[in-house]
DNA sequence: TTCGTAATTATGCAAGTGTATAATTATTCG
DNA sequence: CGAATAATTATACACTTGCATAATTACGAA
């Protein structure tokens, strides 16, 4: 009588699925990929180690949709930004700057979750295809703003100007995440709005809506 | 007369760390931090996992002065370019900017390198000193030729102008690097003249030196 | 209620991890 | 040439890892 065998309640494919992917994103987030093994994550997950191979395959397998639905998450929540961004082409533009350099996307725990992939993308072409796709698709978002903007410009200039204005977000966003206290609240977002509007030409910042734009 | 003990020459501390920090390093850029066992490191530094221990404590030892070691190339070499780069301030500064966004500065092993090493610079303070310091580093080398420019304007925009083109460059490196087939040759260096002049208010494309700076 | 089945847990194992300690051997110094 | 010593290797150990397999148990259907 001494190993009480562990109750459980059948929760169904669905939750058991978040539940483990949602343990294993957070265990990478805080530690490292070193930090979610396969006990660690079922631990957190309130199941049994067995479980991961039952519904993934293997640990792998669990990996891969992981940064899958994180990718998902990421892109989602910036078309949402998109599709809520009102009024002219370049106060909707400074809004998705905006909310790409504040938190919860600056945040040293998603940096450390993005690092935390970055050597697994390089190795494993189906998590490379991930990982490329969501940045066309944010740089794309990116351009599809930029495109609406009143300039005049050669279409050739368009992509250049995307990707640009892509790097400085994302330069700023490492930085803000890596080294949280070198800047002040709301910083980051200035230079941004500053540097993608000295990209391309226009004045972003004069806009209404730098403080809010719930 | 099964087990034939190892031949081996002395060759002093020096070599053996340097020897052992190489080793480290190639393992994180090829593998990742997984990769970097005491074991792996020994067999490619033609040594014993005992030397780890003799030399460096334990693998943490090993592994912060691996970086440290690292963090310190990158900057030597970046201050090498400085150095090197002669002309008006613009020409200068174009010849930095370019210097960081080609090979070998833009490489998917290096980033993989760097990328290795990020989780580790957030849970270790000893690491993430050495991090800001580099960081700042090269931020500053930056904001020393932002400043030779022939502009006027008020200090305090300096400092804006400087974490802006270190995001740029920052940004455009790692798209580089991620994804070196989703950009052309010289590709990046040209946004990133493109965009740090846009930033700057100053032209630094036209400018004689865009071929080569050897 | 009973039974079947799929979800879940328990156990075991081979391989790999970091590190402590002991044994050896190359080199220096007298 | 011989002895001392530090550099290097060898061995051992406790622990962790991922995974396979077997045992159970919750739940739906008849």
């Amino acid at each position: 009588m001494i190993g009480e065998r562990r109750k459980f309640t059948r929760q169904g494919e669905e939750a058991r699925r978040e539940a483990l992917i949602a343990a294993a994103l957070e265990l990478i987030a805080e530690g490292g990929p070193a930090a979610s093994t396969v006990r660690a994550i079922a631990e957190r997950a309130k199941v049994t180690p067995g479980l991961i191979r039952h519904y993934f395959g293997d640990k792998e397998g669990l990996t891969r949709e992981a940064y899958r639905a994180l990718m998902d998450t990421m892109t989602e929540s910036n078309r949402a930004v998109l599709d809520a961004a009102q009024g002219t082409a370049a106060s909707r533009l400074a809004a998705f700057v905006r909310a790409s350099l504040r938190p919860p996307v600056v945040d040293p725990e998603a940096m450390g979750l993005w690092a935390g992939f970055l050597h697994m993308v390089r190795q494993d072409a189906a998590m490379r295809a991930v990982h490329e796709a969501t940045y066309l698709q944010y740089r794309d978002m990116l351009q599809e703003l930029i495109a609406a903007l009143p300039r005049d410009i050669p279409p050739a200039q368009l992509r250049r100007d995307a990707i640009a204005c892509n790097a400085v977000i994302d330069g700023l966003w490492l930085e803000g995440s890596a080294l949280p206290e070198a800047f002040a609240p709301d910083e980051l977002a200035q230079i941004g709005l500053a540097s993608v509007g000295a990209i391309l030409g226009i004045d972003l910042q004069t806009d209404d809506e730098t403080k809010d734009n719930t």
